[in-house]
DNA sequence: CGGGATATTGAAAATGACATTCAGAAGCTA
DNA sequence: TAGCTTCTGAATGTCATTTTCAATATCCCG
């Protein structure tokens, strides 16, 4: 299922309207690499879609979020970043030391932190390992 | 090292001035194991001193931020939180899969969102293992 | 110990990102 | 297609943060 399955199906589901604005956004920020602020999509779209405004792309984008097709990041520059997340993500785990339990999680932004700690030191990431130890609701449950 | 005479230092350092207004806001900052905002430690410090404007414990956290004994945090409230930072803090590495450089690293926001991942699943964190494998900057040149 | 250059302070106002409002337009369901 | 509901876009509101500015405090140096 890609994105604009998942977002129809989410727009479906919560009585939302599947809009020509709504589709457009869609195209753009999927097209893209880049992490898009609300303002940098508006700008973007402006130029082939001059009508949309930039309260609708702003909705829009957190639809994204919310529907799971786009990840909020924050660089920390004051501005909302969105990024296109796919279902195959890099995922890391959480591993229990009293049943063995893991759970697999993603969280991009970790992933995001990562980059810039390797840029501190102009460091070439190439492939990472993030694990967590401890003890799963059950476990700790029974201590 | 504490905080105060990492902070005088960085101050001495920059040419900027030792004031009353900037050791009452550490000693408040220092004394809580709470994350405060701006907000809420104006509010705090105006009990006992009802003249420190705003913008002054603004500007300073600010600084604490700068010269490293404060973390600034974002928890996705719209607000800006400053934890206090220790020296002997937890770090973890970044490894040079070629010459085996070992470069330690310490990144408190990515040891929060940690903790956000393992509230997500009710999960126990006990320790954790985080690397980086890739090329260091010298590394990187030669290929 | 002053004098004077420079940074700081605090109140108020500005900024900027994000959120909301509202009236007209568009989508959806029967 | 009717008719109810949601959307849209421009404008406005909101709130945290930042800046401004005139008065004040600090620090350096003689």
């Amino acid at each position: 299922m890609d994105r604009a399955a998942v977002f129809n199906e989410y727009l479906r589901r919560k009585g939302l309207k599947n809009t020509k604005q709504r589709m457009t956004i869609l195209e753009a920020f999927q097209g893209s690499k880049f992490h898009y602020s609300t303002e940098e999509l508006y700008l973007e779209l402006r130029k082939d879609h001059p009508k949309i405004g930039y309260a609708t792309v702003h909705r829009t984008l957190k639809l994204f979020a919310e529907c799971g097709i786009a990840i909020e990041l924050n660089f920390g520059d004051g501005q909302s970043r969105f990024e296109p997340l796919n279902e195959n993500q890099h995922h890391d785990h959480l591993v229990c030391t009293n049943c063995g339990l893991i759970i697999e999680f993603m969280e991009p932004r970790i992933e995001n932190l990562q980059g810039q700690v390797a840029a501190r030191y102009d460091f070439k990431i190439e492939s990472h390992r993030h694990e967590l130890y401890g003890l799963c609701s059950n476990c700790a449950k029974q201590r």
